[in-house]
Formats: structure tokens, C-alpha cells, sequence
DNA sequence: CATAATATGCTCAAAATGAGTATAATAAGG
DNA sequence: CCTTATTATACTCATTTTGAGCATATTATG
């Protein structure tokens, strides 16, 4: 069995949210996710990222979980005398360190890709996308459909609802539309700030897996302080999904599904009724399937 | 920016169900996943594994999704001089060849993993392996609460309710516990048959995924022939999920989410009543979002 | 013609969801 | 102190979605 020879390295999306803010550990100022290399050392690929985030930064990651190995020849820098692979991680972090000069720092999601925050309602960006991405549509008469319906699908368009699981079909509809352009290329317009080689590609992919993920795991809570209101939580996740949430029914579905227990305390910084302070309830994790099955299973 | 240099293989979970039993595709007579190193020549990781697959199999493989990174450094047979990164994929395809000697062949997802058989009530070998499970948690008396919490969470017992999703916890706790033995190692009772290195460890990750898979996305139509009746398809989602559904409900959740249409024809070799025949709504997939929010939107 | 085996239609209570209304508790401005 | 703004929290109510079954329809077989 003959084996194909290979660069490995590793990359990290790792997420934090603060000041209902989602964010982004980034380096270069920006410009690009934080990677290393797979070692001998590495025990295991998640053991290894571990180690390097650990010693590169002062957070220590909560929660890890892999994301996608890409290998792309024309979507990747190449490296002479083989190939890089490279295996991306989303990791959920607490907290946000102050940086010091030269060390990582944490930069927006929505800064690079801006059309994915819809809590304000549709974001501005979205009229100058639907109209360059028109021009797409219509640039190939052949495809012309098919297109229009993979672009409705995508951001909604034509009566079709925005659904916020699709970052990653609406990043690569744009790219293949020629509408995002990632460093070093001409960026016209503000269709978000480009980064290094495919690194807004995998940024894309962390939060769409983060946003479909939430649904169904209690992973917000990674995010979270110890203790914590309904509405801290609310807007997290809000922040997260880029949509805004009806406040008494997601209270509702976070106390029915006994995700959290008072902690006694409450909060008064709140600039209303102060809030009563809950935590994670972590025996939860060991208690129920919290997901249910979904399909319609018989008794015997 | 160093880099590690390692092997890249790809490996496939190829799944059909033929016969009301899911198979996987192996190679080496049922001891090994077929898998293939990465190449140059390949575009991306995707586009080599449809290469080698369709040309070492004359199945086309419908459906294709990356599954996991593997590298453990104790779990995987290491190669001279480097380390061996193992990518592996889930593919579903249609049906089944007639195997020709010395052919890859198909063998029954069950007989790796008999004990995540649930269709007629617990599996016999259900008894020995919570036996053998007692004897590991109780063999260290430091740890011995924790592992009989995750004992009782991934195998259902204590009165938790069987998961059938949770292939991959349950593959790893008896890989921990000693009870399953790979390739080569000494191996006692029934508890499945071994592969070579850590394949049988891949074909539990791909079966939890197309678990999971299944309740979310119409997959299952792509293991289906292009018509079929809905007992066709229950027992295709039974043998899947390994667990017993309840008929009616069952047409009604297909049914009432528009994902089959009449063919008008129907087929009378059933035993009884003829049934209609279905094929699957392909236009579905552009409609609607096929999973819907599970957030409590607000309305603005 | 009775029996077995499946297909398909329908019912009905319980649970979950979407969309509010109503009330409580605080701070700030006058 | 009273009004207003702001947030918290409790409840309501119609609608949908589930879970569990009963009932009837159509076949083939003995």
C-alpha cells in the first residue's frame, strides 16, 4: 500500500463571545487563524492543538472538537515538495485576555463575514451582495437557474426563509461568484475583511457548525461564565445564531429542559428588575440523552 | 511556520442496505475498510476518494461526507519515518455488486458491532458484555463511580434509556475496558469481529454519524432504488438505527414533510395488501430548509 | 370462505411551540 | 413622591406535533 506524502498542520477556530459579541482568535492582526504544525511529539491530533493553544495563549480551551480536514491544491498555499493538509478544530474558550502587543487577539466574526449578523434585522451588506450576486446569476445564461435557486436557497431570497445554519454555502456561493477574495487579491465593495490563504473558508465552517450545534448540545454554556442570567444567555446565543430570540419562550425551553439551577444570587447591574443568577447544570450532561431520538420508535 | 511531514490515507465507510441488513464495503475478506493514499494528482480530498472508489468498486458512490481525522500515535500502525494521518469518509451507495473473487465484499454492519443490533429487543450478547463491563468498573475502586456513570449513560443501563446514537462512546468504553481486541490481540467471547488497526474504530464513527444523520436529512434515500414502498423505507431506517419504529407514525412524519411522491404504480409481492410505491422528492431539497430552527424565533 | 398478512385511514390525549398579555422590581428624572 | 423606562418573570391560549392505538381495506393461501 503505497502512502501519499503530506504537510500536516493544524488550525484553530477558536471562539469566544464577549460583550454579546461573538469573536475570533486571530493572528498576524487579523489576518489569519492561528496553526501549527502536527508534531511526532502529538499523541493524538486533538492533544496536539491542546498543547499548542495552551502554550500560545493563556485560555485554556474548554471545549474541542473537529471540524473538517481540507486539502485543496488551488484553494491552498502550496508548499514545494508536497501537499498541506490541514485539519481544522472549533474550540470554545471563556474568556478574553487582554492582549499584549504582538500576541494573538480577538477580532469579530461578523467583521469578516458582515452579511451573517441578522439581529438588527437584514444587515446593509446584504443589498450589495443580492445585487452583485444577480449579475452572477444572469453573467451565464446556461446556469442561470440553477444559480438563482442555490442563491435563494442560500440567503433567502425570493420568499425563501434565511436560515443561519448555511454560512458555509453562502461563503462558498460567494467565492465561487467571485464576490469574497481573500488576501492579496482586489477586494472591491465591503463583502468583509479578507483573511490568509482559506482561513475565512474554515472560519465559515466553525460557525456553521457552532450554530447547528447549539440547537441540540448544551455547548453555549462553554461560553458562559460560572453564573450567569436568562438574559446573558439569551443574548449569547443570539450572538452566535446572529438572530434575535423571543425572550420568554427561550427562557422557557432552557427551564424545561432543567439546563440550569439558581445559584441563590442575583444580578442588579442590569438597569431593570434585577435578574436572578443561574449555573450550568453540569449533572445534566450525565442525566438525560438531551436530544431525544426524533423518530417514531415503537414500544417492544 | 514549520510543518509536520506525514502519510495521507483515505479511508471509506461505504454503506448500502440490501436485504433489510446494512453493509459495510472491506477489503482483505471482511478484515479491512478499503482504503488508499492521498495523491498529488488528486484535486481535493473528496474528489481522490470518488477516484479510487469508483475505480476499485463499479459502484458510484451517491452521497459522500467527510467523517474524521484520525492520527493517534497508539492506536495506528506507524510507518518508518512518519506519522500516518487516516481521513476518513462516509459514502452511501445504491446497491449491492455481485462480489467477484478476490473483490471487495460486503459484510454486515452487525457482525462488527453486534451488540448495537436493537431491532428484536436487546441482542443476546447485550448480557456478557454488561458482565464484563461490571467486572472493569469494579476493578478499580478510585474511578469506579465515573465509569459506572458512563457504563450506564452509553449502554442504557440502570434505567437510562438505550441511545442508539452513541456507537462511537460505546466502541470506545469497551476499547478502554479491554473487551474488544483488534486485529492480532487475543480476543474472548462474541464481542464482534475484529478489523486491522483501528478500522472497526472508523466504521463505529460512521455508523453514529449516519445515526444521527438520518433524523435531520433525507440520506436515507440515497441507499433506497429509485422506488420503493414505505415499509421499504422503515425498514431502511430500522436497520440503520438498529431499533424497531412504529408504522403509522412513521408514514405519517414521511409523509406529512412532503419528502416522497406516488410513482402510481404499487407492488403486491408484499404478503398482503399491495403497497403503493414512492419515490423520493428531489425538488425538496431546494424548498425547504428540511430542519427548521428549533430556536424560539421572534417575529421582527 | 375463513385466516393471515400487510396497507392505509383515523382518532384522541398529551406534550411542545408560537405569540402574546400581565405583573413585578428596579433605577433615573422631575 | 410620582412617573417613566427598563428589565424580569409569570401565565394564557390557540395551534402543531407526538405517541399510541383502533379500525378498515386488499391481497394471497388453505
Amino acid at each position: 500500500m503505497t502512502i501519499g506524502l503530506a504537510h500536516a498542520e493544524l488550525i484553530a477556530v477558536l471562539t469566544a463571545v464577549t460583550g454579546n459579541e461573538p469573536r475570533v482568535m486571530t493572528v498576524r492582526s487579523g489576518d489569519a487563524l492561528p496553526s501549527g504544525p502536527f508534531e511526532l511529539g502529538h499523541r493524538t491530533l486533538q492533544s496536539g492543538l491542546r498543547e499548542w493553544v495552551q502554550e500560545q495563549t493563556a485560555h485554556p480551551v474548554g471545549y474541542l472538537e473537529q471540524l473538517y480536514t481540507f486539502a485543496d491544491r488551488d484553494r491552498n498555499t502550496e508548499i514545494l515538495g508536497g501537499r498541506t493538509i490541514s485539519i481544522s478544530y472549533l474550540g470554545l474558550v471563556r474568556e478574553q485576555a487582554a492582549p499584549g502587543a504582538g500576541q494573538p487577539s480577538w477580532h469579530g466574526w461578523y467583521e469578516y463575514l458582515p452579511w451573517e449578523d441578522h439581529r438588527s434585522g437584514r444587515p446593509s451588506v446584504m443589498s450589495q451582495i443580492v445585487e452583485r450576486l444577480d449579475g452572477w446569476i444572469d453573467s451565464e445564461t446556461a446556469r442561470c437557474d440553477q444559480r438563482r435557486r442555490r442563491a435563494d436557497f442560500a440567503f433567502g431570497l425570493s420568499g425563501a426563509a434565511w436560515n443561519e445554519d448555511l454560512v458555509l454555502q453562502r461563503y462558498e456561493l460567494l467565492y465561487e461568484a467571485g464576490l469574497v477574495s481573500e488576501a492579496g487579491c482586489a477586494q472591491q465593495g465591503n463583502s468583509g475583511r479578507p483573511m490568509f490563504a482559506d482561513h475565512r473558508r474554515i472560519l465559515a465552517t466553525g460557525m456553521a457548525r457552532l450554530r447547528a450545534k447549539i440547537k441540540y448540545r448544551p455547548v453555549v454554556f462553554e461560553l458562559m461564565p460560572e453564573s450567569f442570567t436568562l438574559l446573558q444567555l439569551q443574548r449569547t446565543v443570539e450572538a452566535l445564531a446572529g438572530l434575535t430570540l423571543h425572550k420568554q419562550n427561550f427562557r422557557r425551553l432552557i427551564e424545561q429542559q432543567d439546563l440550569v439551577e439558581e445559584t441563590g444570587a442575583s444580578e442588579s447591574e442590569t438597569g431593570g428588575r434585577p435578574a436572578k443568577l443561574f449555573r450550568f447544570r453540569h449533572a445534566i450532561l450525565e442525566e438525560r440523552e438531551l436530544a431525544g431520538t426524533k423518530l417514531p420508535l415503537s414500544r417492544n
